[in-house]
DNA sequence: AGCTATTCATAAAT
DNA sequence: TATTTATGAATAGCT
């Protein structure tokens, strides 16, 4: 039987194929030819690439190198984002996060809100103890933001006060300490309780930060 | 004169290009030619498609259509309605950051560590002082009989800082009160990640650049 | 899924 | 990095 020659490869514009068999063949061609391109070029270039596609009957196809989910990670989770860490850096979770999956990002970010949340309740009750165990109106919790020129100057002279007595209880203790006794049941060492540990953002939006400033 | 006819295309092996320059040049016509064929797939057969490409020097170019965050969503997190890959994962744990794009998502993640950073730096100090004034119920008419020299220490230490920023703070009204100018404090360090401006000249077809993405 | 004529992509040179 | 050229590779239309 004599063959019918080929047409061979037509020229064709650059729009959506409107018959469905024809767009699904060639889908399926160009879908293996771009991920073949993308695979010479991770080979040739050492390239780390990531595809994702979907056809437009919805399934999903995708190519990786070395994976997909590393890739998106690395493009969404870019490792120098995290930019005032100092010598603590080691020790916080950046190195799990850089490493960590998109869906475990997600576990852990509703899990952070949680510890967050926890955190929040824990800093009101704190807050509470604190006024109630204030006497007077410059407490703890006084927003100094709020204050007038006079108010302040009372403010000063208390803090003042406070000092003083700090450091003659001080004093009394150095001396105390020179002869080798224990005082209470208190030490510089001791590990604060559980039931007391702070974190996170506990003192984000606490007022006391503005007393208190590390650099 | 005579012109050396060109040899033209060459076949190669896909290995390693060893040659940085002829790795680099190789890497940036191929990342075109990926970029032009994944356009031709979207247009041609309607799919949605999504490229991540990492260069050897570590910059990143994407493609995606509609965008590249759009398609990495639906497949990181595919909804009750579609049925995609079966080992992919669920949908957010949480409601309330189910709707945020993963980028979003990642960015408040990475923020939250960064607060987390920083607050940890205060959590040290202040949770001992808290930890004293909380046990010990001293407002400002103190009762720090029962304080160690380190909780003294830090509450001196607090205190001193109260008192600078009192004084701040009198001196800042004394000036405002002079001026009348409003103070602001702005401090904003958004993270994002970079990416690498894609030339869209390159191609011909005008429709390509709409589906390249800008960062 | 194969086949082939043809267009397209690109390695090498400039 | 941009352009040119000759050739290898991808693929449209058919079966």
């Amino acid at each position: 039987m004599v063959r019918k020659p080929s047409m061979g490869r037509q020229k064709i514009e650059i729009k959506k194929i409107e018959n469905i068999d024809a767009r699904q063949v060639c889908f399926s061609k160009r879908r293996a030819g771009l991920f073949k391109k993308a695979s010479e070029l991770c080979i040739l270039c050492g390239a780390e690439t990531s595809i994702v596609v979907f056809s437009p009957a919805g399934k999903v196809f995708s190519f990786g190198h070395p994976s997909v989910d590393s890739v998106i990670e690395r493009f969404l989770i870019p490792t120098n984002s995290r930019t005032n860490s100092l010598s603590r850096a080691k020790a916080l979770p950046d190195a799990s996060h850089r490493g960590a999956t998109l869906r475990e990002l997600s576990r852990r970010y509703t899990e952070l809100l949680n510890q967050v949340d926890e955190e929040k309740k824990r800093k009101i009750k704190l807050e509470q103890v604190l006024k109630a165990a204030t006497e007077h109106k410059f407490g703890w919790e006084a927003d100094i933001e709020g204050l007038g020129l006079h108010e302040l100057e009372l403010f000063r002279a208390t803090l003042e006060e406070m000092r003083k007595k700090v450091a003659e209880r001080a004093e009394e203790l150095a001396i105390r300490a020179s002869y080798s006794t224990p005082f209470f049941g208190m030490n510089s060492n001791s590990i604060v309780p559980q039931a007391m540990t702070f974190n996170c953002l506990l003192f984000k939006e606490e007022r006391f930060d503005k007393f208190v400033s590390y650099h």
